[in-house]
RNA sequence: GGCCCAUUCGUCUAUCGGUUAGGACGCAAGAUUUUCAUUCUUGAAAGAGGGGUUCGAUUCCCCUAUGGGCUACCA
């Protein structure tokens, strides 16, 4: 038998904007798949028409546009098992539920949600099972004409007959064997009356059995199901094409208990999604994108959460990764989200970005601020103050000095470095300035510290004051870096105008 | 409550029975810098607890504890 091409499927349902957690998972998926030149699947599970959110599949795609993340197939490219979208698939799962009643592997159910919440209430861990079904209103306890009745009437359930009493075993590839016990597993509903959809599990395994997926990278969260959908192969009679399954531990809360969730974003200032989303309320959340991450910084970053690559090596572009990249290496235990470590990715990316790339992302914030100056002067700027910041959005307060005059000087820096003799002292400076040809970086400097030099006068005590008068604040890079910027003109100008502020 | 999964520095992790338990983030100190950063160097920092198995356990097994997940006509 030769091996089956390799594929997998991200399968997120549009409830909402997708998680960083969420694309972690599509991003080991893609990762796998493309490790084993498989293809890589983009389904949209949209059989909670309940919870369902317009815009969300939308945002799902442009997600994955922005970190470069390919589909081979998938709802917005669609490909030879089209459709994409479970709720264009309906007939699929009927006509596949109506196989599992006919086998007896699946039975109608007809107990109202209040009626089985008034038995959870009764009963302490009510389970609609083999124990326990036989007592309800089903297809199984009810006579036929009634039976019938009910499902002309169409209100009925569709519940997973579950043989109790046998140990089901599921091989994880990253946790190994797993086994559970059927009799704990209750009789899922397959398919709601609610909205005549097919729930998770029922569509799930019909469409990674008719998508031909081989392989299920999800998160931890699904393990407990996976005896479940185990035994919907075996009811299939599909066991044989069944994907193998890897279940991805999960993104923790950097503090604290629990998974990391829509709230944490603002609660401990950092975004959880991967692009700001804007609710039905007007409410704006967070994202990577907008908050100044590169993309290659958020995909390493997340490869790294979860799955090493066995060196200690950290920084990989997405080949590197798709070449190192194994479920062997995935760890078992949960990951406490550790947001300073990402914004030390997004550091490292853009000091590996050009600094004509870094301009062309930092242009629209100056145009923001009205600012309009030539690009190769703001690509100048972005060279000097490139390997001070963490986000593009930090280049303009490591920067704003260069673009416009300080309109204050730092109250501390003026008291401490600001002497009764700095204006005498930067008015002789600027006429010697006034005199310099070359305004290059190193010949201002020479010529500068020879007029210290000659003038006798304190090297700190002018280059401070000097650096107040550019800067307004005693920060910034190596001065003359700053003057060969600004030029001649503008250096003075601002010594001129700091002498008359500050006496 | 029941079931399942997990447990190495504060955090992410390496180690696949024998190591001074390694790296990174963060933190601290020092060097460089006329400034603030960057950068470099150095340092502090870990095998949850208890039993086994073994000549030897962080590593294998069991128990306990702790953490996490699931327990819907949600995914």
């Amino acid at each position: 038998m030769t091996p089956r091409k390799v594929r997998v499927r991200f399968a997120p349902s549009p409830t909402g904007p997708l998680h960083i957690g969420g694309v972690r998972t599509a991003l080991y998926n893609y990762l796998f798949a493309k490790k084993h030149h498989g293809d890589f699947i983009l389904r949209i599970e949209d059989t909670d028409s309940q919870r369902f959110v317009p815009g969300a599949e939308k945002y799902i795609v442009e997600t994955f546009e922005w970190l470069n993340i390919k589909f081979d197939e998938g709802v917005h490219i669609g490909g030879k098992y089209a459709p994409y979208r479970q709720s264009e698939r309906k007939d699929l799962y009927k006509k596949q539920v109506d196989k599992l009643i006919e086998k007896g592997a699946a039975y109608y159910a007809f107990d109202t949600p209040d009626e089985l919440e008034q038995k959870r209430r009764e009963i302490a861990n009510f389970q609609y099972d083999a124990s326990t079904r036989m007592h309800m209103r089903n297809s199984l306890t009810l006579p036929d004409e009634e039976v019938q009745k009910l499902i002309n009437e169409n209100h009925y359930v569709v519940r997973f007959k579950i043989d109790p009493g046998k140990d089901i075993e599921v091989q994880d590839l990253i946790r190994g064997e797993v086994v559970i016990n059927s009799s704990v597993l209750d009789d899922k509903v397959l398919y709601k009356s609610a909205d005549r959809l097919p729930t998770y599990h029922l569509a799930n395994v019909v469409d990674d059995l008719s998508m031909e997926i081989t392989h299920v990278i999800r998160g931890e969260e699904w393990l407990p199901s996976a005896p479940l959908h185990v035994l919907l192969y075996r009811a299939f009679e599909k066991e044989e094409a069944m994907p193998r399954f890897a279940h991805l531990p999960l993104l923790l809360k950097p503090d604290g208990n629990g998974k990391l969730s829509k709230r944490d974003g603002d609660r401990l200032g950092f975004p959880v999604f991967p692009l700001n989303w804007e609710n039905s309320d007007g409410e704006i959340y967070p994202g990577y994108r907008e908050a100044g991450y590169l993309p290659e910084a958020v995909v390493n970053f997340l490869a790294l959460l979860g799955w090493n690559p066995g060196t200690d090596r950290e920084l990989f572009s997405m080949n590197e990764l798709i070449d190192a990249f194994s479920l062997e290496h995935c760890s078992k235990s949960g990951a406490k989200f550790n947001y300073e470590k990402g914004k030390w990715f997004n550091h490292q990316y853009i000091q590996l970005k050009g600094n004509d790339e870094i301009t062309k992302m930092f242009l629209p914030i100056l145009k923001e601020k009205g600012i309009t100056v030539s690009e190769p002067m703001v690509e100048k700027v972005v060279a000097l103050v490139k390997d001070r910041v963490n986000f593009i959005n930090e280049l303009w307060d490591q920067s704003s000095f260069f673009f416009r005059v300080p309109d204050s000087y730092d109250e501390k820096a003026v008291s401490k470095r600001w002497r009764s003799d700095s204006s005498v002292q930067l008015t002789g400076l600027s006429e010697i300035l006034a005199s310099v040809d070359d305004f290059s970086s190193e010949n201002t400097e020479n010529i500068v510290k020879q007029w210290i030099n000659d003038k006798g006068y304190h090297s700190g005590n002018i280059m401070n004051a000097f650096r107040l008068a550019l800067v307004g604040a005693l920060k910034g890079p190596h001065l003359f870096d700053i003057t060969a910027v600004l030029g001649k003109e503008e250096t003075i100008r601002r010594i001129k105008h700091a002498t008359e502020v500050l006496k």
